[in-house]
DNA sequence: CGTGCCAGGTGCCAT
DNA sequence: ATGGCACTTGGCACG
């Protein structure tokens, strides 16, 4: 019975039962408050992943500090020590704590408090729970790869592949490019033999943009002595950030991320059909 | 026994049982993926909030787009509609939804899918399980204030509170006075009586603050006709930002979020004491 | 370690 | 809707 804790067979679920040491996941029903230390310190000692659902305050110290009144909320605790207090709404966490932090759980007049500290910045959250509707802790086996499409790091890979999405007859020769503090994004030589330097933006570029670009154009020209060509590569620009850019002199070049991204996808298909297929 | 659920006593946990339409907190464990469906619809249907800890993939197409292969995770749906794909490790959530997306729940191909749709800009999130290791939903009574200190709000509030903060002699006129496009924090005048702009940031300003400064500095001057002081407020400011900052003749105050957090809570104290004690 | 910069940034409030 | 901007922004890469 206890082999199928170690099989691929679905996931067992022991109920209050202290006895499989490396069972994967533990459920609690409205445990008191030592159950929940005792779960919660074998859960953070083991570095299992915590979900406690219930009635809490909260209190935070750090770069800043908070209160969070009492009410009922969800607080998760990962393997890597990341804290987060979710309410009923909203895409963010009301209080967290970044991963890396350490971990204390015990009992003060009747709640349970769980701390979460975090030295550079020094910083601390802490949790008091004075009913606990619900804990659970467990392992999450996860290997599976994240792929993310269309980021700028895709528009500036494309570009390197297919400088035509610039202009014709644009040659780059190096990205990453350090200028003064800052990085060019790509850098290289127009069909007139002036140099380019490319900013790029994945979304609607703004004088923001044009402002970086145009100090990168500005250094360059004065280290290199010599005429520098800027175009902003984005998907859209706001109209007063065309103003600014007409009036310095720079240039924009329409490029869609999405179109970036598929045409890499393509490109590596052709390297792997060549790879195959080549006679 | 059905009265409990209504009472203030500990939540009740009904397990595997439909009967009680308004009960707070279901769990069920390792429910099949019909059972699963069933559970689904009737939170998003009663704006529950749901967990979900399985087995899933996840494909995210909008912006940008994104593949998750599978692995273990824990996902939540809010009352709001926001999601969080969350893997083992890590403050942020690997996939999203923003609150306000419609969902979709179904059973294909023996997977459970949960399809989060958003528009403006249109965006889908859709994650496949093909596990429920655990499933709960449950209603979350939350009314708790959140208070945050040491915000930059605090810090503008103190230096109305307190020009000296600022300098000697320094007398706010206005503040998130609108400036061409943006707001100038705090406005007022100096002890010779020239204009004076405040910037202020809550942590290290860099050259971002100090050209944010400058730009209002310059087109006041300009709307002005007359000569205006600018005064970067921040608790610490980088060296080349303090650099670009001299240059443009501009000034930096060490102003410290904290202690602005402090001198407003003290001055609340008195406004209380004035009001209680005054003769 | 600080400094710079991107993010599917999100959220809040303004016109 | 768009714009401007703060955020305990977090995260990464680099000096």
């Amino acid at each position: 019975m206890s082999e199928d804790i170690y099989g691929e067979g679905p996931l067992k679920i022991y109920w209050r039962n202290p006895l499989h040491s490396d069972r994967r996941i533990v459920v609690c029903e409205n445990p008191d408050i030592d159950e929940a230390v005792n779960r919660l310190n074998e859960a953070f000692s083991e570095k299992r992943v915590v979900i406690v659902v219930g009635s809490c305050w909260v209190d935070y110290r750090g770069r800043a500090s908070s209160k969070l009144e009492p009410g009922e909320r969800i607080v998760i605790v990962k393997e890597d020590g990341a804290v987060l207090v979710h309410r009923s709404k909203g895409y963010e966490p009301i209080n967290w704590q970044p991963s890396g932090c350490i971990l204390q759980v015990f009992k003060e007049e009747d709640n349970l408090v769980i701390k979460a500290v975090k030295r550079t910045p020094h910083e601390v959250v802490t949790m008091f729970f004075d009913r606990i509707h619900f804990l659970s802790t467990f392992k999450l086996v996860d290997e599976g790869e994240f792929s993310l499409y269309a980021s700028e790091e895709d528009m500036q890979r494309a570009i390197l592949a297919e400088p035509s999405l610039i202009e014709d007859g644009f040659k780059p020769i190096d990205y990453e490019r350090k200028v003064k503090p800052g990085f060019v994004d790509v850098y290289g030589i127009d069909r007139d033999g002036r140099i380019v330097v490319v900013e790029i933006k994945r979304r609607t570029a703004g004088k923001e943009a044009v402002l970086q670009l145009a100090k990168y154009v500005e250094t360059l020209r004065r280290s290199l002595g010599r005429e520098v060509r800027g175009i902003l590569a984005a998907p859209e620009i706001s109209r007063d950030a065309r103003q600014l850019l007409l009036s310095l002199g720079l240039d924009f070049r329409r490029v869609d991320p999405k179109k970036c991204s598929e045409l890499l996808r393509r490109k590596e298909e052709r390297r792997i059909v060549d790879f195959f297929y080549h006679p």
